[in-house]
DNA sequence: TTGAAAGCGCTAACAG
DNA sequence: CTGTTAGCGCTTTCAA
């Protein structure tokens, strides 16, 4: 048996398939019998609109995207789940695509995507450039992004403290007696790095032991920080802090200062950024910089909803708070508030 | 300026809009030179085919979607990465639905996903039953499911070999000397923990120290394994090896471990199940028994499309094989191999 | 308040 | 080998 159309629907209740629509739309006036009767066709037949069709004849699907780097970088599942629980809640569905921060990838997925006239797109992604985001506008395909500058307001954004962030890593390290902090900094073409390293450097440069030697390069991977550690280590044998631009690079740090048989937190701290659970398994735990993951996923899913379904278009910019959470990583006894 | 529809391109290339369909899908008879002309016209108008129509008109959507108990459990941003990296490769489109093992959610996604003419589905959900499957069988929805037993053949199956997995961890486990190995199990509900667990018991039923007590229920989670631990070693101090049910409780058993002071391995050794990244960056690493994770969900990608695309619709099992991996957390110098 | 009818853009007989 | 045409199932004017 094939599904009930809303002609199957309009011709058990007696009405024409625009009052159907009217109906199941909520829109335009509908006499309250005549919604009965059409409401009680409906249950009869279990009938279900059809989304596609839907979607052909309004352009709206009812489907928005996702598009980020690399869901198994454990700094996205938990951003894709705020962003599909709100987007499920709010009779949403979504699509993702990993783009390995690869615009070509980014690009081919648009594509794609605008062929199936998507609702809209949350990027969490990197090269993202002008000219695509001109693009997506000119199509008026609403656009969230997360962790940007808020060049233009032709978009939103969604974005933590970074800065802010990095200032309170240092502060904290400071405070448990550290006395040579350096920075593991991540790829400068992300503007989160940019702003983590820039944070460190305002807190740290006017201290008598700052040298610029301090900071050393990373990839925001655990690979990049045990590298890292290495360079740092023969430049700075005297270091006794690390805050690394993100957790992954912590988790390197922690494994490579294990290796070289260094203490932590007793002859190095480090203080991490993100707030990922991986930081909680290492032994001790890392102490980091946290950013609230999960509502970056669901802000960006409500804002870009709301975007779909409002009429007029704001672009506001979302700066989400960060927040220290302490751990055995820095736990050095010199504290007692805990 | 509105996008080109296939009666633009049609026009300009002089032909009917079958001749344009013919060539877009490379199906028919078309001439060379006609073929030609209309592709030349497509170029002109940069004309790219609505996927939404043609979803309606051919009831194929180039979309399929992936069901799975919560991405942000570390054991399935890998296998989504798998599934989504085939998928786009092929031309298909994914959608993510997070169930968290629940039926009434599940049920909700399927509703919406046949309304959207989704092309087919990927099981990684645990709470699918009979009655859902012959709905889908009923709507003809192609269908993989993850990590079930192949009841019927009405549905393909990829799963990979837990029992042999189990065993292959307590023989590891009786090689390094432990001379008492507990085992942390799963919720039961769940094919795989049944499956490990009966490999457990099967590997050391025989031996003189073996008791059912050894057997502690984990819910696959790290505080699972901690708890699991604590239980463990109140009933059986002398326990001196650990296979856990999956990785996760593998994590939670070391955390509980090194709170207990207890060394791992030298006093314990544990090796977990599953391979997630999660086993690698502790302290020590964790030996574990990996599943191919990328592959399990490249192949389920790879079978849906098949069966999508196929006419002849066969529902084959495969059975992936799983490997031990040593590290760290079972290394107690009494191998040399390595 | 309601209905008729014209699409939305494409596919797939069917006829030639 | 190619064109005509009837849908796919719904939304949305425009009239009534």
């Amino acid at each position: 048996m094939l599904l009930a159309t809303i002609r199957d629907v309009a011709k058990l209740a007696g009405v024409s398939v625009a009052t159907v629509s009217r109906v199941l739309n909520k829109n335009g006036y509908v006499n309250k019998e005549t919604e009965q009767k059409v409401i009680t066709a409906i249950q009869q037949l279990q009938y279900e609109p059809n989304a596609v069709a839907r979607g052909l004849a309004g352009k709206r699907t009812g489907t928005i995207a996702l598009i980020l780097p690399d869901i198994s970088n454990p700094f996205f599942p938990e951003m894709a789940r705020g962003v599909e629980d709100v987007a499920h809640q709010l009779g949403y569905t979504v699509i993702l695509c990993n783009s390995d921060d690869h615009g070509v990838k980014e690009r081919s997925y648009i594509e794609v995507l605008k062929k199936k006239y998507i609702d809209g797109i949350i990027f969490a992604s990197n090269t993202l450039d002008e000219t695509d985001v001109e693009e997506m506008q000119k199509n008026d395909l609403p656009l969230v992004i997360l962790d940007r500058a808020p060049i233009q307001d032709t978009f939103s954004v969604v974005r933590s403290k970074n800065y802010e962030g990095a200032q309170l890593a240092v502060k904290h390290l400071l405070e448990v007696g550290c006395k040579r902090i350096a920075h593991i900094y991540g790829p400068q073409e992300f503007l989160t790095a940019k702003e983590r390293m820039t944070g460190y450097e305002d807190a740290v440069r006017h201290l008598p032991w700052y040298s610029p030697s301090l900071m050393v390069p990373g990839n925001f991977r655990i690979d990049g920080g045990m590298k890292a550690i290495e360079q740092l280590l023969s430049r700075h044998p005297d270091v006794d802090g690390i805050f690394a631009g993100n957790d992954l690079m912590a988790v390197g740090a922690l494994k490579a200062l294990y290796r070289l048989g260094k203490k932590v937190p007793e002859e190095v701290a480090i203080c991490g950024f993100d707030g990922i659970a991986l930081t909680e398994i290492t032994e001790p735990e890392i102490t980091t910089v946290a950013q609230p993951i999960y509502e970056m996923g669901s802000l960006a899913a409500k804002v870009l909803i709301e975007k779909i379904t409002a009429t007029v278009k704001a672009n506001p910019i979302h700066e989400l708070e960060v927040s220290l959470i302490r751990r055995g990583s820095t736990k050095r006894g010199r504290e007692t508030d805990e």
